[in-house]
DNA sequence: CCCGCGCATCGACAGTATCGATGAGTTCGC
DNA sequence: GCGAACTCATCGATACTGTCGATGCGCGGG
C-alpha cells in the first residue's frame, strides 16, 4: 500500500514546482521531502520524477499518481472534516428509540431544545417499548433509547439507564365516578372490571392490586392509551395509567386520580458504558433536561 | 492529516468484527491493531469504539469513518494499480510528437508495432517540426519525439536523442528531364529555378549548392512536400527531398536521383538523462526498431 | 568565472510501529 | 457455580524510520 505521506510530498512537489517549496509548504526539512520522493520511487518501482537543470519534474506516471494523489489527500481530509464536525456537534445523525408516550411528549420537547442547542445535529426517531429499544441497543439499530421501568425491575443486559423523570401512576375511571377527594384506595376497585396497557403493565398493575388485597378481573388489553382511555370513558371499566400518557392524550370523559406511591422511572439508556460519542451524551442531555422541566410543571 | 495505517485497523475490525481477527487479516499481531484503534481515537478526539462483552464494536462515529476510510483505502488501491500498470507497460498514454514525413510513414508502422507488443499502450500524435518539438518536449506537452537533423547540427539542450536513421536526401525533377544514370551532380542545376521546403531543409540546400559551386535560385518554398512535388511536377523547378518524403507521397510526375552522401538523420528525442519511464521507453525502442527495418528494406 | 540556488547525501536522534508475554474481564460449558 | 477459553488492554523491548542540520554536487545567472 502506497504510504500517504510520501503521496503528498509528491503531491506538494506537484503543487509547487521545486521540492524545497514543496519543504515549506508541509512544514518538513528539504531532505524529509527528497526522501520520500526517492522512497516512493523505490517502492512503487517506477519512475516518477526527472531531474531537470537544478531543478526536478514530474514524468507523465509521477503526473498522473499526482493528481490520484490529490483525490486521496481531498477525501482523508473531507473524512477527517466530517469526524471532527460530528465530534464537536457540529453534524451528526442519531437515532432515537422511545415508547409511545414518550414519543408523544418528551421527544418533541427535546427535538426543539436540540435544535437551539446543536442545531447540527439530527433526531431519527422509532418507537418502541422497552424491550425493544434494548435490543434495538444492542443490536446497533439505535444509539439512545428512551425507556421506563418500574420498581425492583431489573435492567437489561448490555446497557446503561439514567433515571431523568418519576412519572407518577394515575387511577384513570369514566366521568361520571365519583373518585371522591384525597389519595385514592385501589381496593375501592376491586369489584370493578378494569383495563390494563401492554404487558409490563399489566404486571405492575397486578402488583398494585395484590398490595391493595385483591385480584383484578381484566376485561381489555391494549398498549394504546388512547384506546384505553377511551374504553374507559365508555364505562367498560377502569385502569391505571401513567402521567405522560395522559398528558399525550387526555379524552374528556375519564377523571383521573394519583395513586399514591406508585411511580414508573422514566429512563435515558445508552448502550455499554460510557464514554459515549458526544452526540449522544449531547442527546441525552437534552432528553435529560427535557424531563426535569417537564417534572417541574 | 489521520493516518492511513489506523484507518486500515478501523476497516479491518469493521469488516472482521474482533481485533483479533483483523489483526490477522492484516498481517499483524493483535496488540498492534489495539495500539492503532487507540491511537485513532485519541489523535481525532473522538469515541469510535466500545467495549461490549469480550469483543469492541463500533459507534455511529466509527462507522462513519470506517466507511469513508474504506473510499480512501480503495482510492489508494486504484492509484496503485494504475501505476503498476503503467510500470508493467498494460497502460498508458504516451504523447509523441512528429514531422511530417515521419508522422506519414513510421509512425503508422510504430503504432501497429506497438499494438503488438503492449496493447495497452496508446499514441498520442502530434505533428511538430524539430525545434517545436524539442520546445514540446521541454514544456512536458509532449513525452517522446520524432525529429531529423543534418550534419554538423547541434542538438537542442534539455533533451537527448538517438538517431535510429539515415535518410538519403534525392535531388527531384520534373518526369520530362533526362537525370542520366550514375550519382547525380547539382552543378548541373546551378541555372535551374530552385524549390525547397522547410527553414531548416532551406539550409541544407543552400550548403549542398555552395559545396557544389553555385547559389541556387529559389523560386518557391514550402514546408508541404505533397505541394513542394506538385510544383516540380508542373515544371516550376527541381528540388531536394530528403526519403521519407518521397515514400509518403511520391507525385507520378517527377524522378528522383540520390545525392551522393546527403542525408539526415532520423532521431528519437526524449527529455532529460535517462533513466526514462518504462512506457516512454517501450515506445523509442518501437520507433527505434520501425525506423531500422525501414533503413533494411 | 564565480556566486547563488536547488537537490542529494550523510550521520544522528527521536519517535513509534511492532511483537511476545501477561493481565483483566467476559462468555460458555460442564 | 466454577473453571476453561476467548478477547482485548497493557507493558517492556526492539528495530525501524521519519526528521533534521550539515554538507556536497550540479546547474544557471550575473
Amino acid at each position: 500500500m502506497i504510504d500517504v505521506r510520501r503521496l503528498e510530498a509528491l503531491v506538494a512537489l506537484h503543487r509547487t514546482g521545486t521540492v524545497s517549496a514543496a519543504a515549506e509548504q508541509l512544514h518538513y526539512g528539504q531532505p524529509t521531502i527528497s526522501h520520500h520522493l526517492r522512497r516512493l520511487e523505490a517502492e512503487t518501482g517506477s519512475v516518477l520524477l526527472q531531474r531537470v537543470g537544478r531543478g526536478l519534474r514530474l514524468t507523465p506516471d509521477g503526473e498522473r499518481l499526482a493528481q490520484r494523489g490529490e483525490e486521496v489527500l481531498a477525501l482523508l481530509a473531507r473524512a477527517e472534516a466530517e469526524l471532527t464536525a460530528s465530534t464537536s456537534l457540529q453534524a451528526g445523525q442519531i437515532r432515537l428509540a422511545a415508547f409511545p408516550s414518550a414519543a408523544a411528549t418528551l421527544v418533541p420537547a427535546a427535538v426543539v431544545l436540540l435544535r437551539e442547542r446543536h442545531p447540527g445535529l439530527a433526531l431519527d426517531l422509532t418507537e418502541a417499548e422497552p424491550p425493544e429499544a434494548a435490543a434495538m441497543l444492542r443490536a446497533g439499530t439505535v444509539d439512545l433509547a428512551l425507556t421506563f421501568a418500574y420498581p425492583d425491575q431489573a435492567e437489561p443486559g448490555g446497557v446503561g439507564s439514567v433515571t431523568v423523570h418519576e412519572d407518577p401512576l394515575y387511577l384513570v375511571a369514566p366521568r361520571g365516578l365519583d373518585l371522591g377527594d384525597g389519595p385514592v384506595d385501589l381496593g375501592r376497585f376491586a369489584d370493578t372490571r378494569w383495563v390494563t396497557g401492554c404487558e409490563r403493565c399489566r404486571r405492575e398493575l397486578l402488583a398494585l392490586c395484590d398490595a391493595a388485597g385483591f385480584t383484578p378481573e381484566i376485561a381489555f388489553a391494549s398498549d394504546d392509551y388512547v384506546a384505553v382511555q377511551s374504553l374507559v370513558a365508555s364505562g367498560l371499566g377502569v385502569t391505571v395509567l401513567p402521567g405522560l400518557a395522559l398528558r399525550a392524550h387526555r379524552n374528556p370523559d375519564v377523571v383521573r386520580r394519583r395513586v399514591p406511591g406508585a411511580a414508573r422511572r422514566i429512563q435515558v439508556t445508552t448502550y455499554g458504558a460510557p464514554p459515549h460519542p458526544a452526540a449522544v451524551d449531547a442527546v441525552a442531555a437534552v432528553l435529560s433536561e427535557v424531563a426535569r422541566r417537564r417534572a417541574e410543571s
